[in-house]
DNA sequence: AGACATTTGATAATGATTATCATTATAGAT
DNA sequence: ATCTATAATGATAATCATTATCAAATGTCT
């Protein structure tokens, strides 16, 4: 994994620094949670402690070109990024999420179900390349 | 719709305001659009010239806690308000978007077919409240 | 080791949203 | 219609996440 994407980044003339290999430790070390640059900017200095948010910030948006990490939106307007799925393979889609509205608690949905929603969109001429969906609602804790 | 709403504000103890009845007028006119805060103080001032921004944040936060008003982000990290598909009657759930990649055009979806997937998720012990999809590809024009 | 382009970290700048506060407007009581 | 208590407004400052800048440091290739 990390080795693949090293050679991702070779073929793309970016050098794989100390720095760029600590983000992507910690994203792998995390998989399945939903971190923002500040997180990980402090989980990336037990490693890296010289780290700068600047470099958190231009790796985390690299690597998300890359299609290695997913960016998106939760609760209070700011980005949090997670692994993909298949990180490193080539991408198709992306796992749902639950929001509690109670303990903000994020749940993931692997489940797919939206293959006929979108085949009846790409029939009307779109072109359908991801999708993001969230159910917000109360967790089994806070029901 | 307008009178209904006003109801609800004076349940609440909130009055109707000059300013809080142009920036309804303007998401009333404007359904199925999807404006920015600065948008809506464009259009508000046609009507009410001194607004405010800050009175036009005021009243479209308020909009959204009295489901009025759904409050969502699209491209570029920046909420984006549109009137719910029901204004003004108890609100169940939102219709999805599609959003293309090339010209940022925004399409909406009617058809549900969320309800299965919701159920099974309920059937785990959640409860879900609402959903928000978003679609990422290409409109007919530029696929 | 040396050359050169890329990357980094500190910090300034930006842009959207929220907070502050003195002034003004609203709704209900008189 | 006027008065009063309270809520709302507009100007502007503050905040917060993200992006831009730039001199110094580092990685890669020879
Ligand atoms: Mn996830
Ligand atoms: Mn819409
Ligand atoms: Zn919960
Ligand atoms: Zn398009």
């Amino acid at each position: 994994m990390k080795k693949k994407i090293t050679i991702k980044l070779k073929q793309n003339d970016y050098k794989m620094t100390e720095q760029r290999e600590t983000v992507l430790e910690v994203m792998l070390k995390n998989r399945g949670k939903h971190l923002s640059a500040e997180e990980v900017l402090e989980k990336a200095r037990k490693k890296s402690p010289g780290i700068g948010i600047a470099t958190v910030y231009r790796t985390l948006e690299k690597l998300t070109e890359m299609e290695v990490l997913y960016k998106t939106v939760f609760e209070g307007g700011k980005f949090r990024y997670e692994l993909y799925d298949d990180a490193g393979s080539k991408q198709q889609h992306h796992h749902h999420h639950i929001i509690c509205l109670k303990c903000g608690k994020i749940t993931e949905v692997q489940e797919d179900l939206l293959s006929g929603l979108e085949q009846k969109i790409e029939s009307q001429g779109f072109k359908i390349i991801d999708h993001d969906l969230k159910f917000f609602g109360y967790c089994p804790n806070c029901k």
